[in-house]
DNA sequence: CGGGGTTCCTGGCCGC
DNA sequence: TGCGGCCAGGAACCCC
């Protein structure tokens, strides 16, 4: 599940072969979500950014490719032609004859070619919360956005407005670290800063992993991830806590499974 | 417009 | 061994 480190990850090695180069020639699955790939054929790419978990390749014509892995995908790099695969959803060839290619199994992903900055036809991305290490995400900031609803904190973490680009794992890991509640709908202006602050360890600490590989998360050289030895609780439901000991919980929460600590983190 | 439900997808896994 | 059923879940989409 791509959240904010494997997209930054695939963004870092992708960059050195994208940018400053263009697609001559470009194929995709007739599906709705991926068509849009051969527009971004001709202009030049000039550069690889992400918001949240999007990635944003910006086009010399003043519009941008727009790319979001879902669940399975896989946006990668290949000096040579590979072999033909059932699973991948669109390419994009250059002039020497390398390829990015995005591959995605259950087809959650999603492509777009927009106008620079136009993002109305991407919703999330439109009303996308800060970024995890703006400067301008405060203590304050998060607070506030954390208490703007009374659902799940959990839920509106996921949601990418108080925050962009996390997703189910990191949302267990963050509140595990900051003793959170995930369930909890209402959170103290110091806890919320606990949170916060953990969610920026992690994320930080998972991209220098490279991200979390737990099944189809590749960088964009196809290699693997590393974060996944270094989960606290998401996926370890039964196992003990590795700050307590007490057995891990695990339930879904609003249709997300969640792990967490029912000793030590308790509804506040 | 916030919130809640539904849909998209298919490999992997479980139980019989 | 084979197969039906269920699960994983981000974001678009629709409705109230």
């Amino acid at each position: 599940m791509p959240e904010l480190p494997e997209v930054e990850t695939v963004r870092r090695t992708l960059e050195p072969h994208v940018v400053g180069r263009s697609f001559v020639d470009a194929w995709a699955h007739p599906s709705s979500k991926f068509a849009p790939a051969v527009e971004a054929v001709g202009p030049v790419v000039d550069a690889a950014r992400r918001r949240g978990k999007y990635l944003l390749f910006d086009l010399d014509d003043r519009r941008e490719l727009v790319v979001h892995l879902g669940m399975t995908g896989q946006l990668t790099w290949h000096d040579e032609p590979v072999d033909d695969d059932p699973y991948v959803r669109a390419w994009w060839r250059t002039a020497d004859g390398a390829m990015l290619r995005f591959r995605d199994v259950r087809r959650f992903g999603r492509l777009a070619v927009v106008d620079e900055g136009a993002y109305s036809s991407l919703p999330t991305l439109h009303h996308l919360g800060p970024e995890p290490f703006d400067d301008q995400l405060t203590d304050e900031v998060f607070w506030r956005a954390l208490n703007s609803s009374s659902r799940h904190l959990k839920t509106k973490l996921l949601s990418q407005r108080p925050i962009a680009g996390v997703g189910n794992i990191y949302a267990d890991e963050a509140c595990w670290i900051a003793q959170v509640a995930p369930g909890d709908r209402r959170i103290s202006r110091p806890r919320a800063a606990a949170l916060l602050a953990a969610l920026r360890d992690v994320l930080g600490t998972a991209i220098e992993h490279g991200g979390t590989t737990l099944r189809d998360y590749r960088t964009g050289d196809g290699d693997l991830g590393g974060h996944q030895h270094h989960l606290w609780c998401y996926g370890r439901g039964g196992e003990p806590c590795a700050r307590c000991g007490q057995p891990l919980s695990s339930r879904v929460l609003d249709a997300r499974t969640t792990t967490w600590c029912r000793s030590c983190q308790p509804r506040r």
